[in-house]
DNA sequence: ATTTTTTGTCAAATATACTTGACATTTTGT
DNA sequence: ACAAAATGTCAAGTATATTTGACAAAAAAT
């Protein structure tokens, strides 16, 4: 899979440390860092907490045009 | 959990059944029939293959504004 | 240079998304 | 009214998201 580097990026603008949004998410450091390196598959529920507080919405974080496949 | 209208119209609005929706998807009609009636939280890739079936993007189908909490 | 914080990653356990099969109810077509 | 298709839902199983604990490497701070 691949990195989600807006995700990042994002986190980054607000100086979060992984861990911190991790706890504002109410999930784990190593969730947090999985997501980032797109190493799995998270469920939107997730997502959604993710990007409000990141202050971005699904398709600024999680979408992706550029026909997937 | 809340249910998925949007996603019901704009499945609706092609005129496919949730089995129909389900194959083009590579999943079961009882998935399709749990997202729709919000009884689970799907992960992110089922949400955006939903997404890319039924001609829509993330935030159109699984985007809340309304500060949900 | 050396602490301190942040991040990557691994293994084992737990929670839950998703499947399969089946039956009842609702909706649509004739 | 009847038959067929579409949907809701349940139980038991399998796959995988997420946790917990831990350690090493990289980056940032002093």
């Amino acid at each position: 899979m691949a990195k989600n580097l807006r995700m990042k990026a994002a986190r980054a603008a607000l100086d979060l440390s992984q861990d911190e949004l991790a706890k504002k998410v109410k999930v784990t450091r190593q969730t947090i860092s999985a997501v980032e390196n797109g190493d799995y598959n998270p469920t939107i529920n997730l997502c959604i907490d993710i990007c409000r507080a990141l202050g971005k919405t699904l398709d600024e974080l999680f979408w992706n045009d550029e026909g997937g496949k």
